[in-house]
This record gives structure tokens, C-alpha cells and sequence, in this order.
DNA sequence: GTTCTGACA
DNA sequence: TGTCAGAA
């Protein structure tokens, strides 16, 4: 018996949008959208029978931060080359969060706006290492 | 009604 | 990139 838990992450990689609802959603025109897969900087769905496109989970990501960077007034190059850097980076992100033991013990100090407290389970200098959000921003604290 | 490709201002 | 055509 698999957790419902886990079977989200299978459930979010079903999840596929038509490049219309992707199109109206991030505000991309469709004809954009093509010519971004034409320059190879996305991909539809492999299994898209009567050559209709469809977008996974992952696509729909990246088709929102190129339009972001690209309103920031970066050109499209520029846009997509950002955009993967930044996947790439939230790979190696996932992965140590993932496989760091899940001993981080996160303590909520404000729900209103998701502050907390976090003990990294790390020790530096004798002591533990937190990692802390609040008001004032991130930072980290050795107690 | 939606999407596709090709073509052109 | 927008937009229109003609077909699926």
C-alpha cells in the first residue's frame, strides 16, 4: 500500500494542459508557444496522439518563468537559458532536501505568514545550525 | 469549438 | 509575433 502521499507526485505528472488552457493561463499566445517548441526550448507531452499538443507539469513551469523573464525584458534566448539554469538548480535543491535524512525539525513561530524556524541538522562550530524566516527576511543562526 | 501547419504583412 | 486560411 502506497501512501496518498506519494502518490501525488504520480498524480501531478498526469496533469496536462491543452495549449489553449496553457496559452490563456500564463498569458503566451499559441503561436508563441510553437515557435518556442520549434527553437527546441519545450516539449509537449511524447504520447500526443492525433497530433494534438499536450503540456505536463514541468512544461507549464517553464513556459511561466520564460514569460516572466521575458516581461522582465529579457530577449528569448536570454529568457530560456535562465529559466533552465534555474530547473537545473531546483534539481540539486530537490535532491538535498530529499536525501538529507528528513531530520530537519521545523518549528512554526508565525502561521499567519508561514515563519519558522528551521534545525538544519547540521553542526558548525559546536553548534546547531537554523535556518530562520521571518519578518526580517531569511538568514541563518548558530545556537 | 479547438488545434494544426504554412504563409505573409 | 500576429493573423488568416483551409483542413482535421
Amino acid at each position: 500500500m502506497i501512501s496518498a502521499h506519494k502518490n501525488m507526485l504520480g498524480i501531478i505528472n498526469k496533469i496536462q494542459l491543452s495549449i489553449g488552457d496553457l496559452s490563456d493561463g500564463i498569458g503566451v499566445s499559441q503561436r508563441q508557444l510553437r515557435y518556442w517548441e520549434e527553437k527546441g526550448y519545450i516539449k509537449p507531452i511524447a504520447d500526443n496522439e492525433k497530433g494534438v499538443r499536450r503540456y505536463s507539469f514541468l512544461m507549464v513551469g517553464r513556459c511561466a518563468q520564460i514569460k516572466d523573464f521575458l516581461d522582465e525584458g529579457y530577449t528569448l534566448t536570454k529568457a530560456y537559458e535562465k529559466t533552465i539554469e534555474d530547473e537545473q538548480k531546483r534539481k540539486v535543491f530537490r535532491n538535498f532536501i530529499f536525501n538529507q535524512g528528513g531530520n530537519f525539525t521545523i518549528n512554526v513561530t508565525d502561521k499567519e505568514h508561514s515563519y519558522g524556524e528551521i534545525d538544519l541538522g547540521a553542526k558548525c562550530e559546536g553548534k546547531e545550525l537554523f535556518g530562520v524566516v521571518d519578518k526580517n527576511g531569511v538568514r541563518y543562526e548558530l545556537r
